[in-house]
RNA sequence: GGCGCCAUAGCCAAGUGGUAAGGCGAAGGUCUGCAAAACCUUUAUUCACCAGUUCGAAUCUGGUUGGCGCCUCCA
């Protein structure tokens, strides 16, 4: 298995800490508002990482954070007169709720940042105690130039040309631009926490290190989060946490290409933002996840209308395929298998293997896509009314793991056939009396409820539209 | 100024040295009472452009053009 590790911006293979298993860290959403599509891109492409390792075997420990305190949080908060801590929950609730409709299953761990300023706090000391932090009137600073051999090893960068592009305002308590906050001192109104430095609150990157590192040691396996994060934000949390540890922090570092949308930056300032909690009250979120796994993860992606109606469109192949051959076992046979299910039973199982391939090189969602079209078409050829259980069952058993690491083309709970046993049994009359006046009725009046019927050798075959 | 990325058909998208996957869309056909689904056929002599390396390049090198990201909160 090969990872692209933003460190040595190369594909790598993948050898974890510990044989057999995993440990993935994402950072997760702030709180203060709906997730949006982008983060959403972020969510599932972890879910999605998380549910092949689990395919292949690993046992995978996977956290992803909430950030319940910053900038953001306690200005929302004071715009709702509510607390930060009541507008989290709020946030929280609504994660996962946006998170369970785009089929991303909750993390093994969630930690939310205010539960760990303990952890926080001792990375801190240890870094005083290692003359890599400084404190300034109640502020804590990394600092960047007794670190300055190690500093930019992630973004690819040295000290001296941070500095000559810095826009950084140079806060009169840091000794050199570069340096960022540990710990902020409390402002009148804010939240804060106790701390040797007196009351306030954790910087922006603090967070992150403590929270991975208690729940998944001080060298993981991968961390990662959309592009932007690689600088500052994991870059500061790489030095901070080596700095106080001297290990190793992650072994593969894993960052994802930007979501537009209509071909232009999701942002405030052009109010073309949108959230996931909105595009599922408008379209499929099956279309959405299978949208965003259409791409490699390093890809820019483009999201529109357009490109979500023809993810539906693929989609719906793979769907009334899955409908398909399980209509086929009902009538399926238990008997040897001809020359042809043999194959169609051996491209079951190369499919899987195509597929694994694809995903084994740098999480290639695109070509495991692939992978299942192909099985597809080899099924749609060879499964036939009558054909070899045993046949069916492979297909089907390829057909489940590969959408089951991809998290799409779930099973349908409804059981059409007993919902409008009625109908169905009237419509078989009129056909068979030739009376297709009736039965082309009784199938308008089905698509008005939202199935449609097809006649197959079969039999009448009923699904949703 | 520094670091880095991208350009493949109408649309989306794989492919990083051996002669262009897959999906959507479109056109024609088979099957069907009619449909639907499915299947068959067609839809890039060519991978932004120009040089170069090579027996051979979408793939490597140099350059040109166009687009983008980070260096400030941002997934």
């Amino acid at each position: 298995m090969k990872i692209f590790n933003t460190q040595t911006r190369r594909k790598e293979e993948f050898v974890p800490v510990e044989p057999g298993k995993v440990g993935m860290y994402a950072c997760g959403p702030t709180v203060y508002n709906f997730f949006h599509i982008g983060n959403g891109r972020v969510f599932v492409l972890f879910d999605t990482l998380r549910r092949y390792f689990e395919h292949r075997g690993y046992d995978v420990t996977f956290v992803q954070n909430f950030t319940d305190i910053d900038d953001k949080m306690i200005r929302r908060a004071a715009e709702e007169g509510i607390t930060v801590k009541e507008l989290a929950d709020r946030f929280i609730a609504a994660y996962y709720e946006d998170a369970g409709s785009l089929g991303i299953r909750p993390a093994t761990v969630h930690p939310r940042a205010t539960e760990h300023m303990p952890e926080m706090i001792a990375i801190i000391e240890k870094l005083m105690d290692k003359g890599l932090a400084y404190e300034a009137h109640g502020d804590v600073y990394f600092d960047t130039q007794a670190y300055k051999s190690h500093y930019g090893k992630l973004s690819g960068q040295n000290l001296e040309d941070l500095e000559s592009g810095a826009r950084v305002d140079v806060d009169e308590m840091k000794r050199h631009p570069m340096d960022f906050a540990l710990w902020k001192a409390q402002k009148p109104g804010e939240p804060a926490w106790e701390s040797p430095w007196g009351m306030g609150r954790p910087g922006w990157h603090i967070e992150c290190s403590a929270m991975s590192m208690k729940y998944l040691g001080e060298t993981i396996d991968i961390h990662g989060g959309g592009e932007d994060l690689v600088f500052p934000h994991h870059e500061n949390e790489l030095a901070q946490s080596e700095g106080a540890t001297g290990k190793p922090f992650v072994r593969y570092w894993m960052h994802n290409g930007f979501l537009n949308i209509n071909n232009e930056k999701m942002s405030k300032s052009l109010g073309n933002f949108q959230t996931v909690h909105d595009i599922v009250q408008q379209v499929d979120p099956e279309a959405v996840r299978f949208f965003l796994l259409s791409a490699q993860y390093r890809s820019p992606l483009n999201f529109s209308r357009e490109q979500i109606d023809q993810a539906k469109a693929a989609l719906e192949r793979l769907y009334t395929a899955r409908d398909n051959y399980l209509f086929l076992r009902e009538g399926a046979e238990d008997r040897p298998l001809t020359e042809a299910e043999q194959a169609l039973v051996g491209a079951a199982s190369a499919s899987i293997a195509q597929f694994d391939a694809a995903m084994d090189d740098d999480f290639n969602t695109a070509d495991a896509i692939a992978a299942m079209f192909e099985l597809v078409k080899q099924a749609n050829i060879a499964a036939k009314p009558g054909c070899a259980k045993e046949a069916l069952a492979a297909v089907l058993h390829a057909f489940g793991e590969m959408a089951d690491v991809l998290g799409i083309v779930k099973p349908q709970e409804e059981n059409l056939d007993e919902k409008y046993a009625a109908q169905l049994a009237a419509r078989a009359q009129a056909r068979k009396d030739k009376n297709w006046a009736e039965s082309d009725r009784i199938r308008d009046a089905l698509k008005a409820l939202g199935v449609t019927v097809e006649d197959t050798a079969q039999g009448q075959k009923v699904r949703k539209i």
